[in-house]
DNA sequence: CACCATGTTCCTTG
DNA sequence: CCAAGGAACATGGT
């Protein structure tokens, strides 16, 4: 599930079900979650502290807690990995089958599950540096983006993957966003024009930006929720109210052999550094 | 059985 | 030393 788009719309969700909320017991069914290997440090240090804000960085969720009792305050960050997912539900409900994490919180209990086990826990803020511009932010512009592209001789949709270049793009968006700016994925990143890295820039904007009001749109789905689930892939698909296919719709990726939207012929697929890339050859260039 | 999967990290090769 | 490619991680869906 995890770019920036589904990543912001899973904190807006959180934000206000845990901001100001008391943590209580914590679990960890998954040992290898929890960075650094020490479910008891990150017990010590979260179970009675108090969330006061729920915020992203990238694919990150960016969680600050005031310990029990002290003045100080701390962070932790959760990544969802490829397939993570997080809710809070009453506490009666049984628990889904991949769990790796809990925390009561008196009537509810936050769950985090995680079929593959990808995602991780992390005390501390480190993970965060290093890390680019947030896409969405007035840091991000053509600028900035020409910078981190020169004299790279990478592909272009290689080079997009790479957090420090820019946060929370991921495997789709970055192709969405090529088709968007009408860039092949195979060109070399350092040799883009002005003009190119303006219109990559701003579809990059655009598609993580509709991304993200499409998902805040839709009711959230996870693997054991009544109805839902069911796609395994993202948190919002179809609309359960009324059955409509609501969910993303995506001009190249995963519509390999499908015809392009704008001129017909048929989206290529192919690997790129061991990722599927998706494509209109007659549109990017 | 074969192949695919939203991510990151580590190791090897050039 | 750096870049690029591949494998690994672990599990499920088609």
């Amino acid at each position: 599930m995890p770019e920036l788009p589904e990543v912001e719309v899973l904190r807006r969700h959180l934000a206000p079900r845990l901001e100001g909320r008391r943590l209580g017991d914590i679990r960890c069914f998954k040992p290898r979650i929890i960075r650094p290997h020490a479910e008891a440090e990150l017990k010590e240090a979260l179970m009675g502290a108090r969330v006061t804000r729920v915020g992203r960085r990238g694919k990150y969720l960016v969680f600050d807690y005031q310990p029990a009792g002290r003045d100080e305050h701390g962070t932790w960050l959760a990544h969802l990995g490829m397939t993570g997912r997080m809710d809070v539900q009453p506490a009666s409900r049984p628990l889904p089958r991949h769990v790796v994490v809990t925390v009561d919180l008196g009537e509810d209990r936050w769950v985090f599950e995680d079929a593959r086990g990808f995602g991780r826990w992390i005390l501390g803020r480190e993970a965060l540096t290093g890390m680019g511009p947030e896409p969405l932010s007035e840091a991000f512009t053509a600028s900035v983006l020409a910078a981190g592209l020169r004299g790279s001789r990478q592909p272009i949709k290689v080079r997009l993957l790479d957090q420090s270049l820019v946060a929370g793009v991921g495997n789709i968006y970055a192709s969405e966003a090529l088709y968007r700016a009408r860039i092949s994925p195979h060109r070399a990143a350092g040799r883009l024009t002005g003009k190119q890295c303006e219109e990559l820039c701003a579809a990059l904007r655009e598609v993580l930006t509709e991304a993200v009001a499409l998902g805040s749109s839709l009711p959230l789905q996870f693997s054991n929720a009544s109805g839902g689930g069911t796609d395994g892939l993202f948190y919002y698909g179809r609309d359960p109210a009324d059955g409509s296919s609501a969910g993303e719709t995506f001009q190249v990726y995963g519509r390999a052999g499908c015809p392009c939207r704008q001129c017909g012929r048929p989206i290529r697929r192919w690997i790129q550094a061991g990722r599927s890339t998706f494509a209109c050859s007659g549109c990017q260039r």
